[in-house]
DNA sequence: GATCTGGTTCGATGACTGTCAAGATAGAGG
DNA sequence: CCTCTATCTTGACAGTCATCGAACCAGATC
């Protein structure tokens, strides 16, 4: 419940601005790689709008046809692309999404304006 | 030259709004899928930066250490994915971006309230 | 401590994927 | 038609991944 993968939050500028280099797009396929299965998609999306922004795995187990390891697996894929973080409170284990690096995803996508923290580490060329 | 896998666009509300369906999941998941490998990553920067929003083959080969027909085939999984579309001029081949998947695919992690330029389709549900 | 329940880790297995060499296809230019 | 170059397709192989059952750990409650 500490490993915390990839740090990708502000890596890197729009794709359309400037080529991404070798390094930077690893460390982002790492997190599309985790996002690129659809149980560990909608386990994220299930936290993200679960009430409070957090869901337990019990909440989460249910949902699929799936077993419990099955499910803890993915869990630790989505904990150690660092879009989820989980919480031990007593029997239970909660988790909740990290939306600054969804932002910083989606950031990288779109020729972003406003939302963006970006990019320092710019690499001007 | 024509096939164009996913059609993602305006499919689906914002992660953290309501849980994706599974088909929903399934569908998105490929385009993630698609960009969870560096190299191919590194190709839709290219690309994309690319001087007129196009890239020819050529101009991709020679970045990598990858033999033509690896990245022949990685290109061929983002045109199936719907992130880029090819046409052949004489004897090359030119790829282009399709912004309004990326748009779309951005529009669905984030709490989408200014950004969405994610235009037609909207999909109230 | 013993036991029950919720989650995770381990080991194995079948499916998928990235890669290349070799062959095929498509235009251009003789 | 023949050849040359740019690109794609095919077939094979090694590595990775999703999945499960079994075993294990952590709190809670007896």
């Amino acid at each position: 419940m500490s490993k915390q993968g990839a740090e990708v939050v502000g890596c890197c500028s729009p794709l359309a601005r400037q080529p991404l280099t070798a390094e930077q797009s690893s460390e982002l396929a790492r997190v599309f790689k985790a996002m690129g299965d659809p149980v560990r998609l909608r386990l994220l999306s299930l936290i993200a709008s679960h009430a409070g922004g957090e869901a337990c795995v019990c909440d989460l187990t249910d949902v699929f046809d799936l077993s419990g390891p099955t499910i803890s697996h993915h869990l630790k894929v989505l904990r150690e692309a660092g879009l989820i973080s989980g919480e031990r409170r007593g029997t239970w284990v909660y988790y909740l999404v990290r939306r600054e690096l969804l932002a910083t995803v989606a950031a990288v996508l779109v020729p972003g304006e406003d939302r963006a923290p970006a990019d320092h580490a710019g690499s001007p060329s």
